[in-house]
DNA sequence: TAGTTAAAAGAGTTTTTTATCTTTTATTTT
DNA sequence: AAAATAAAAGATAAAAAACTCTTTTAACTA
């Protein structure tokens, strides 16, 4: 469904955002960890997000990763369309450029609804809906 | 959504279901063409769906590939099934091998209703069910 | 049976994705 | 101001996916 690397950018922000609701910030070390995935990977697509707005970021000692209280009025969505771009939201299901009402593929009605609710789905799962179950440990963002 | 070969091959297996529905076989150049794909890949695929027993070929003049009557009622989530696996069916949306019930991943259960919704629809479109609007120029397998 | 046709099989190559390592820059602390 | 900390940036490496080319095998045709 979506690449490894937007699977891991979904996980890092959810994590950050419950890690840091109460003003503190989080280290690429304890994310890495927090999600069990590659540090220096991790690290990477942190900045990306950073650049394009979804979290925040300060260096030096006591530096690291957090969410302002306007990013976590940001979806799941919105960290989707980041890394993967919206082809999952309003690509072709085969793959087909010119694919269109006028010019369906076969699929094409179908796979509009899907979209659809995948799109209404990710949309409405804002970044800081999910803080209190994760700190219940009701949900998981790795293994336990 | 799908892997590009993926992509192809519900194509292709469609391209093929069409063109074969009067008991004639259809070449890989002819398919390429049909679905725009690159001829030697989409054999390379095709050759595997014949092994799993997606459709039929036969080697030598007037050869070809063809889908037999029992070929016709597999649905393109078979097809799915044997390029990509099942993964889109059952996998967890951020990538998570532990997330069920018991351990689920913050959007698991929204994602099951999703992931269900596009099996239902994959295993409803059987690969002999487009013959007649693809025929008649209703949906299309590449651009014109 | 020899020649021709078309898929199967095998062996690459290229591109993209995923992951790692090193150096630089910004911020804080002493 | 110097040292320490942590992210940013840049460069490289490994793995997977996408694609290509060549040789072999099976089936038909003359």
């Amino acid at each position: 469904m979506f690449s490894k690397t937007c699977e891991y950018a979904i996980r890092a922000v959810l994590f950050v955002a419950q890690k840091s609701k109460d003003g503190g910030k989080v280290g690429v070390k304890e994310i890495a960890k927090g999600i069990d995935s590659p540090e220096h990977f991790i690290a990477k697509i942190l900045q990306d997000l950073c650049k394009r707005g979804l979290m925040q970021s300060l260096k030096g000692p006591n530096g690291g990763f957090y969410m302002a209280i306007d990013n976590l009025k940001f979806s799941i969505a919105d960290v989707v369309k980041a890394i993967d771009g919206d082809k999952i939201f309003s690509g072709c299901g085969l793959g087909l450029k010119q694919c269109s009402e006028t010019q369906p593929c076969p699929i094409h009605n179908e796979f509009k609804k899907i979209r659809k609710d995948i799109y209404t789905m990710l949309e409405t799962a804002k970044l800081g809906a999910f803080n209190d179950e994760l700190e219940r440990s009701l949900s998981f963002l790795k293994r336990n």
